[in-house]
RNA sequence: GCCGCCAUCGUCUAGCCCGGUCAGGACGCCAGGUUUUCAUCCUGGAAAUCAGGGGUUCGAAUCCCCUUGGCGGUACCA
């Protein structure tokens, strides 16, 4: 076989949506268990739905995954002086970069290529030329639907127009299409390497155009002539491109050029069993990236989504590196995944468990910047010392790394609580008092030094003795303010003498 | 409408190819335990008559057929 080479060829007509990842994902996947090239390619044919800045997007969005490519598009920064390979700059996109001997990647620059197949392909009788404009075209589809009949082009411009009459109005540059020259009564069979045999009768399929009036290239031929030049011998993409592969096929064999592999992956489908859409909730990776979720956790819930290593696999966190290992694409369902967040916050919380501190703190930072609470706080519970101990205090408890401190703002915040909060059960106020006092004189009683947390747990769990309760939680509540938080020790380890302190002796103050 | 694809707990799935364990795991849910609260963690539980119906077979989630349902496509969008 040849050397395998496949590519992910998203359209920037927004950002990267989570299916189109998932797609990246087992494109890369395949690549690396192969031994292959992944490449990046950009299929912006069409210039109504064009968004700016997307093709950009779209490229840190696959970066901040860590799906690097081989050969394709890059950002120019990424490109370093030392590349081995051709590199060139992107006619249409300052910012961006291309890599590899296939280029250039980007559609809108391959123009002339597409004109110059797609007339070989007239001149071949496998294609046409049509003149027939929107308004008929809408006219034949009404027709058709009206009388239960599918509805595909009639053919006009093919039995009518005769070639004198087509040189005529290619001369004095009438807008015109090419259409394919669908065969009839044709069985067009492949093997897809998710579904097995698909099999299509050629009678059904519509008389595709392939170039369009503004002279862009559909998909349909783009994509083909692309697979073709670029030496693509598997073409991975959603299911959603499974109708329209028997036209693809038409297309090889009317170049007369190998047929690569197709492998169609399942759709992505919201809670309703319906196609994942904006609707039901986020759908662009960048959303995910903004809601604190972690690539390792988005990876691992996304590889998982119509895909399993098999039997005797009953592991549930994997890495990157874990599945460019045991990756299978036959082992790819055929059936469409419900995206259910439940088990990507488990699984991202899994993943923050196992940071370090360190990068913990690293990739916090960005969250606490967004919090007015954070904004708001004093000098000293800004520091890194200070964070990180909010962090480690925190780590076990936080879900999404936008959480942090959520839960927590007493670690930013002046506290301000009723008075009963601080009551032990029925404690009267004389007990209440005693216990506040006995923390005080225990924490007082560390010295600087000695505030760590083992230390602190140790003189205040001997000062509790088998009354816990009695003594902790007043502390718990006259530092947080809360109910609910981390242990009191945690609290004042993370807080710090003095400020600990000052707490008590304002709810010593409030009995 | 027409064409195509698909179908195991609520969800992600193992098992299906090579018929023969109470159909297994994970998330979520419920209960209990650990714990000064919350979270974590541990233990246990409920949860799929394998979409339905026919075959084939001593025996079917697994093989065959039909039905139903869902999804996708049906554009000068990808």
């Amino acid at each position: 076989m040849d050397k395998v080479r496949v590519r992910f060829a998203p359209s920037p007509t927004g950002y990267l949506h989570i299916g189109g990842l998932r797609s990246a994902l087992y494109n890369y996947l395949f690549a690396k268990k192969n031994g292959g090239t992944f490449i990046l390619k950009i299929e912006d044919t069409d210039r109504k739905r064009f968004v700016e800045g997307a093709v950009e997007s779209l490229i840190s969005s696959l970066d901040w995954a860590g799906l690097d490519r081989d050969e394709g598009v890059f950002m120019k920064n990424q490109v370093s002086g030392s590349e081995s390979q051709k590199t060139f700059e992107s006619e249409n996109y300052p910012g961006v970069m291309e890599i590899g001997e296939f280029g250039p990647y980007i559609q809108s620059e391959r123009l002339n290529l597409y004109k110059k197949y797609a007339e070989e392909l007239v001149a071949k009788d496998k294609a046409y030329y049509c003149f027939c404009e929107q308004d008929r075209l809408d006219k034949v589809k009404e027709e058709k639907i009206a009388n239960k009949q599918a509805p595909m082009y009639d053919r006009y411009c093919l039995k009518n127009v005769t070639p004198e009459e087509v040189n005529g109005k290619l001369k004095s540059n009438c807008a015109y299409t090419i259409r394919l020259k669908v065969p009839a009564d044709e069985i067009i069979e492949f093997e897809d390497l998710v579904r097995g045999k698909v099999s299509i009768n050629s009678n059904t399929i519509d008389d595709q155009v392939l170039m369009k009036s503004d002279g862009f290239p559909t998909y349909h031929l783009a994509s083909v002539i692309d697979d073709h030049l670029m030496c693509t011998t598997h073409v991975i993409r959603g299911e959603e491109w499974l109708p329209s592969t028997p036209k693809h096929i038409l297309l090889y064999r009317a170049f007369g050029w190998e047929i690569p592999e197709f492998a169609h992956l399942p759709l992505l489908l919201s809670t309703d069993k319906k196609k994942l859409s904006k609707r039901m909730g986020d759908v662009a990776v960048e959303d995910y990236i903004k809601n604190g979720y972690l690539k390792e956790a988005i990876i691992n819930f996304v590889a998982l989504l119509g895909w399993h290593p098999g039997e005797g696999e009953t592991q549930e966190i994997y890495s990157l590196d874990e599945l460019e290992k045991i990756f299978d694409i036959k082992r790819v369902h055929k059936a469409g995944a419900v995206f259910d967040l439940q088990k990507l916050d488990w699984l991202n919380a899994q993943y923050i468990k196992k940071m370090s501190v360190d990068e913990l703190y690293g990739q916090s930072l960005k969250f606490f910047a967004q919090k007015d609470f954070y904004n708001s706080a004093p000098k000293e519970m800004k520091t890194e010392e200070y964070l990180k101990k909010v962090l480690t205090v925190e780590q076990e408890r936080l879900v999404r790394l936008s959480d942090v401190g959520e839960n927590d703002k007493f670690f930013f915040t002046n506290i301000d609580y009723d008075k009963a909060m601080l009551r032990w059960k029925d404690m009267s106020d004389e007990a209440l008092k005693e216990s506040l006092e006995k923390s005080k004189k225990v924490l007082m009683g560390i010295d600087e030094q000695g505030w760590e947390l083992k230390n602190i747990e140790e003189k205040l769990f001997a000062a509790a003795g088998d009354k816990k309760g009695d003594l902790l939680w007043p502390l718990r509540v006259a530092l947080s303010g809360a109910q609910k938080s981390p242990s009191p020790m945690e609290l004042a380890w993370v807080l710090g003498k003095q400020e600990s302190l000052d707490r008590l002796e304002s709810a010593i103050n409030k009995i």
